[in-house]
DNA sequence: GTGAAAGCGCTAACAC
DNA sequence: GTGTTAGCGCTTTCAC
């Protein structure tokens, strides 16, 4: 079984191998009788030719392929993405390359200078720093690339996120109507548009419901995992000043973190404190407690960024402003939030055994 | 910046391109002085030269691509497959296409014959089928993969999994050793090895047990989902016959589905039925009730695979019989199990509202 | 409407 | 040890 070429393709049709090519191609196949792309196409289907998409790519310059990079596919937030991604991008005749980056700065531009040497036509980058030397390097190279979920500072990217003031807002005046006083953000890294974003955005909330600045203090985790959730929240907790009642955090997986420390120090959420995530990743529904959160359509976010790619590679020009998209938000309220509990006199139970 | 090819790196080095390549090329740089090495070398370099994977494939015919076809990414079960997978893959100089065939035949057909037209050197296949078409084919393609988490019928193929009976039987003895002898299997698709071997496992397991065969009863899902494992569970706790205290689920989103129906019915996990799922995909451990569970090492799972995969695709001829690994696997017991109830004389809580 | 021919960037077989 | 050459499979300009 050896492979058939486009050259046995045209001679069992009868004709020249440019010929063949033309008729194949729908684009050109205008320039053929009608009578040779039937003949053509029936003597391909016959023979189960498959075009070399290597060769095709090395002559057109065009690979369609697309490379998506993700900092950690097992973090429950990007499946969605890709998936999303991936089922506009095959239907448009594009093949998906995935790379995790295992949120390694270093990895990420081997990986990423890898696709490159293989011809990807362009990127879905979901690893954006706000300040980002290899997107830079990007637009040196004039890469077609776009940005889901986290933002850069530079503006020449197109751009699809969640709208994360929206969503931090929500979830403030949340806490608020359940009486709620002192709450902290747990931010994400400020390096990330996102937990840059939604920082600004939690004490902007907190001023408009009137709450004073001592009163609706940041904490910024260095990373967004479960780990550094816990670890910071545990700080907040053992700090003196604090008494907070409420947590914004900064993603779900902080927001675990921070339900974590909470039990650590022999208080309950959401009895003692409530939390609120962001994302509503999946199968947060069904933790103990369920989790309040902010649901952001991460699938779509995905299938947008694909058109949004699309559209780009396709065009001869680009805008001079590129696309941004904001996806609308909504809160989901679950048991991890509830009124204020009205104050027992530091009663607390006895911390977890460790 | 126009794209800088061996030529011009050749030109600077004031070498022939010939002699560039076999610089630039580890496997045969040992015939080229060490001095000209130096020279390309830096050369290349000071250029920022990307060789194009392209060209270089449509030479060689080989491309360095693998695909990796799963069912669902967004199936918690799979991004750590495909995380250990592509780690390994990336360290070799392999690139990952990614393939989510939705479970979908056709789609998943569409989608790997054009992986192949793009020349990929081989599969890691996620979605076998204990009779699988498509397997056929490839095999009669000379196709190189291996097949990961699900076995097929033809032997021809390498294969990594969990030890699947030993990870029932694990549950069936917990289970009895609770006292529970009324237990049923539900078990997952019989079309795939999972389904069927976990389904034989769970019946040889009851028989050593000394359970008898009507009080061992199998239902099938028709799928791996919560929504199967809901209907199907739903369906045993209505049948008259049945009065089952314990469950083994064929997977852990059946096993979430499965206490979704239990509490439905207006039961409780665990204190009227235990329910232990498969796989201990990740976050089941902070679910309500937390989930005891067979866990797999799911990360090294992809890791075996990629080298094995790595293996078939660099040995000059294939051994007779393929390699099959099958990994160790532990019962993780949590809260989802409990010992059998004394008998409560059909005493329920009311059914929840629906 | 179709044939001819060149060439995308690279490697490997063959000279010397 | 290095230069030369041919060609992987395809598309596309240029003829006719």
């Amino acid at each position: 079984m050896t492979k058939v070429k486009l050259a046995d393709v045209a001679r069992a049709a009868g004709v020249h191998p440019g010929t063949a090519s033309r008729a194949l191609n729908p684009s050109q196949s205008g320039q053929v009788s009608k009578e040779t792309v039937r003949r053509v196409t029936r003597a391909a289907e016959r023979l189960g030719y498959v075009p070399n998409a290597q060769a095709r790519a090395l002559r057109t310059s065009r690979s369609q392929l697309v490379g998506i990079v993700v900092p950690d596919i097992t973090n429950p937030l990007f499946p969605p993405i890709v998936r999303g991604a991936e089922h506009v991008l095959t239907a448009a005749g594009y093949t998906v390359l995935l790379t995790d980056t295992d949120n390694d700065r270093d990895r990420e531009r081997r990986q990423i200078d890898s696709l490159r040497g293989r011809g990807v036509d362009g990127f879905i980058v979901a690893t954006a720093l706000w300040k980002d030397p290899m997107l830079a390097e990007l637009a040196a190279a004039e890469v077609v690339a776009v940005l889901a979920n986290r933002s850069t500072l530079d503006s020449r990217w197109p751009f699809v996120g969640a709208d994360d003031r929206a969503g931090v807002r929500l979830a403030v005046h949340h806490l608020v109507e359940l009486g709620h006083r002192h709450i902290i953000h747990l931010a994400g890294p400020q390096a990330a548009s996102t937990g840059k974003d939604r920082a600004a955005a939690f004490r902007a909330a907190a001023k408009e419901c009137g709450l004073p600045a001592g009163d609706a203090r940041v904490l910024v985790c260095s990373a967004y995992t479960e780990v550094q959730g816990r670890t910071v929240m545990a700080r907040a907790l053992a700090m003196a000043g604090t008494r907070c009642t409420a947590v914004v955090a900064g993603n779900d997986l902080i927001a675990l973190g921070a339900i974590d420390a909470i039990i650590d120090a022999g208080l309950r959420c959401p009895d003692d404190v409530s939390v609120v995530g962001f994302n509503d990743m999946p199968f947060v529904e069904r933790l103990q407690p369920p989790l309040t959160t902010v649901r952001v359509p991460l699938e779509r976010m995905g299938g947008i960024a694909a058109d949004m790619l699309i559209t780009e590679l396709d065009g001869e020009f680009s805008p001079a402003a590129p696309t941004r998209t904001l996806l609308g938000v909504d809160l989901i309220v679950r048991g991890s939030t509830a009124p204020k509990a009205p104050y027992r006199g530091g009663r607390r139970r006895s911390p977890r055994a460790s």
